[in-house]
DNA sequence: ATTATTAATCGTAATATTGCAATATATAAA
DNA sequence: TTTATATATTGCAATATTACGATTAATAAT
């Protein structure tokens, strides 16, 4: 128990609930919108911005790393991130497509 | 510790996650799947067709309830289910706006 | 070489989520 | 009224997530 059953679900459906976690903490948002205003920036940055520790920071961005939703260069002492369009894109496109998908059905309770 | 704090982040960033929190995992995509192809189910047929307890996907429905994603008609001893249209559409639009905010943005390194 | 700066990782505590059996509730059918 | 059907709720166990202090690692500056 307490263990997703991913097994029994499609891949499609798998992909969808992996890419909407990235967005299902309000930290992960506030990165991602800094990272957009800014373009880049370094976890420095975002612990000023955000105002949560390095640590938790850095935890947050290692889970968007993982998806491929951000890069990661190392400059120096320091690691510049930017969002990683090509991915983005294609989350972008998936994610939409399941919202999309109720085109043609009608309320009906 | 573990616990989220939502008062550090703006209004739009703490909704833009509890929605994607609604998709985050892939019983409840599935779930909204079945609803889309089949326009309204009670959840016996989902107990059928994902093959989770019962238990489990009446909870899973109670969450999608709880953001308003989905309705519930009481309709004799069952309860017929279908999505909120209008509150699936704004959710939809939030998440486009945060999804194509990148239209100006080049990657980076 | 030593020190400063920056980020990642480790360890740990607290909270949240997932899943299910058992039970409760509420309506329909007999 | 009793029984059957369908869903919600409760209680509990297991796993996952969040957060942070402390430490480590790696480069830059002195």
């Amino acid at each position: 128990m307490g263990l997703t059953k991913s097994e029994i679900f499609t891949d499609a459906q798998n992909e969808i609930a992996m890419f909407a976690k990235a967005f299902a903490h309000p930290a992960r948002v506030a990165i991602l919108h800094h990272l957009f205003k800014a373009n880049t920036c370094i976890c420095g940055d975002l612990v000023e911005e955000i105002g949560l520790a390095q640590a938790t920071i850095s935890q947050h961005l290692k889970e968007l790393k993982t998806l491929g939703l951000i890069k990661g260069n190392i400059e120096g002492t320091s690691v510049c991130y930017c969002i990683d369009q090509t991915k983005w894109n294609e989350m972008s496109a998936l994610l939409n497509e399941f919202f999309n998908q109720n085109i043609n059905t009608n309320d009906c309770c």
